[in-house]
DNA sequence: GATAGTGGAGAGTATTATTATCTATTTTAG
DNA sequence: CTAAAATAGATAATAATACTCTCCACTATC
């Protein structure tokens, strides 16, 4: 097909999808001519992963470019690729105060407690640190003394349940970079489904005592 | 205490604190004279609110203003002002397609099965719909028929017991704004390490059938 | 009494994600 | 066959956002 068609069904403006082949994060179409090429569904497909991760999972384009090099690059397994691409959906932000480093250490605790195989230099950790100084800064009239990590273990075990089938359910017969691909976007659309739920949950519960 | 001091104490350039101030997400400090104010505790907490929300809560400044009006409105009930707060931690996308108003439907059905108590007009609900979306998009062959609200049921009864705890944990001996104020933090708090923990446990499991 | 700090207002800047323009083709409809 | 429409590819322009800087007329402090 040829970029008019691929940007009426996939909604992206011409100029856009345009850009994105230029940022490399959509494939060339196959040339045709000086001026022409051809476009099929891998490039549908790949413009509704871009759009994904730019609206729902709130990306920046040059994460987006780490998360797809991580999806294409053939030379790396399965498991690695879905290591950077996670690290890259995690946000640099400046993490440097003395509250940060305490959080840390209840995250090693946290990680140790539940046996969980996570890399040491595993970018989630820093998230999970996140978390622990928000609560200890809004929650506690001494934001500089860490929380315990422990009020965090009820989630747990629900959690585990669940994520160990969402790697049991996907099907070797995939390919290697569509697995990937799933695991990524599986990743937003769970995290944007268990929110919207306990946000739900929370307005039900905030109606029954405060409504 | 002075700016300089209130800029120290969070780690807010002084610059972004008078940003602020302009922008009237921080009340002005007690003036004791033409060019001088006196700034207080309460100054500390919401600039630490204020930082949260936009590191961790990625909010822009508008939808921050609109969380920080209905925390600050008394005459606004808990109930409904965490509701307006939630509303405006919910992106606007564009949602206009024959996809969206289908998973809107399944997304009725889903409030409705497990009788959650959710205003119609509740922006979480297109929360939902775009996690329906997307699953419908990346895991199916065909992106245009919805997918089915059920494969989110199984995360509804430890979510559901979370958050009615994290409902009733609510002291209400604080001020009618702490309560507010709380569970916005909460909101992003807990969110933030559910989907920590569960990027944890996704890479604990894929690294044993993949690693 | 010199030096540094302050509140307030307005202008300036950096970044990001597009969107527009241009040129040299190529396709296509009449 | 030919004129209008579309295309690839490159460069420039734009819109939005979140700061950051610069002034100025004071005020505090050493």
């Amino acid at each position: 097909m040829r970029i008019a068609e691929l940007s009426k069904r996939t909604g992206v403006p011409i100029a856009t999808v345009k850009y994105y082949l230029r940022s490399e994060l959509l494939h060339a179409g196959e040339a045709t001519a000086k001026n022409q090429a051809d476009y099929d569904e891998s490039h549908v497909k790949r413009l509704r992963l871009i759009r994904s991760l730019v609206d729902q999972g709130r990306l920046s384009m040059a994460d987006i470019g780490v998360v797809l090099t991580a999806v294409d690059d053939d030379s790396v397994s399965v498991h690695d690729a879905f290591g950077a691409a996670q690290d890259a959906m995690i946000s640099d932000a400046s993490r440097t105060s003395a509250a940060y480093d305490a959080a840390i250490v209840e995250v090693d605790k946290f990680v140790r407690r539940h046996r969980l195989r996570v890399r040491p230099e595993a970018r989630v950790r820093l998230m999970m640190a996140d978390a622990i100084v928000l609560v200890a800064q809004c929650f506690t009239s001494d934001p500089t003394t860490p929380v315990s990590s422990k009020i965090f273990d009820n989630f747990v075990a629900p959690i585990r349940r669940e994520s160990e089938e969402a790697i049991a359910s996907l099907s070797t017969s995939q390919s290697r970079s569509t697995l990937v691909e799933q695991t990524v976007v599986g990743t937003v659309a769970y995290e944007l489904a268990a929110n919207a739920i306990r946000r739900m949950a929370l307005e039900h519960y905030s109606s029954r005592r405060f409504g």
